[in-house]
DNA sequence: GACATATACTACTGTAAGGTTATACAATAA
DNA sequence: TTATTGTATAACCTTACAGTAGTATATGTC
């Protein structure tokens, strides 16, 4: 280990204060944040929340949007709904489902945003080396 | 790859309209997005993130911060690092470990201020619900 | 009442991933 | 060189969960 001119020589003891918040969270808070992201961690389910984006669907048009199976559908939604990402109500013989919280639009946006710049990073390094190719 | 760098053109028939580019991205980046939410659904890559947030750290100080094996925060540290979300720098015989996107924290004071809101609207509704308790 | 439709639930299978132990590799020191 | 320390990888076990098929429970219609 040891003298190192990056390390700020600080084991767990004391640890420097930091403005951001979420440094400081316990373990269990950490559990229910990973729990979150985990929720939006599977195509399927930012499949049906992107077919909800226009507009409350039932679960019938869910499952044509997104072309999943249905017992499949009703499993992700209820994940969904206990997340509270999305909203339940009965209409008749139909239940409508709506995006409950909108913010998860903006994870997904910053997420896409991050992702973009290292697809251009990434090609931008590929460029670079065909200097080396074969004429 | 720009503006919409990952999402060309929408995949199914003709979706409405959306000013949201989310809702229009086709299958292939959903996973992308997908996979990225996973690498951050682990609670203790998020305690890896925390402890790397007051500076970079070798694995040795991650493994004291974080009270995880070591096998596993190498890990950890190498889905981290694939991701995009940390970077790796060998100094001699250590191996020091950095954020690299410091959006990832963006996204979990997101996450957690939505959590807040709802442990508040739930102990709201219980609090209301004092009003049938036995005196 | 019977019947059809819409949704939820149960049981099952296959696969992906976390954690652990043991081992391999890399960089320095003796 | 060999030894030691720090990190990475392999093999393994176990758990969690996505997907599916079949079934159950409404709700509405005749």
């Amino acid at each position: 280990m040891a003298s190192s001119p990056l390390a700020p020589s600080s084991p767990s003891a004391t640890l420097p204060t930091n403005d951001c918040r979420f440094m400081q969270l316990p373990p269990e808070t950490l559990h229910l944040v990973a729990d979150f992201f985990k929720v939006l961690s599977e195509s399927s389910r930012l499949q049906i929340m992107c077919a909800l984006k226009a507009g409350p669907q039932n679960v019938s048009e869910i499952i044509e949007a997104t072309g999943l199976g249905q017992a499949n559908v009703s499993k992700h939604l209820k994940i969904l709904a206990q997340a509270g990402v999305v909203s339940r109500q009965q209409q008749g013989v139909c239940v409508y489902y709506r995006i409950a919280n909108a913010f998860v639009f903006d994870l997904c946006e910053l997420v896409c945003d991050s992702l973009s710049v290292q697809v251009q990073q990434q090609s931008e390094k590929i460029a670079s080396l065909e200097v080396f190719r074969q004429p």
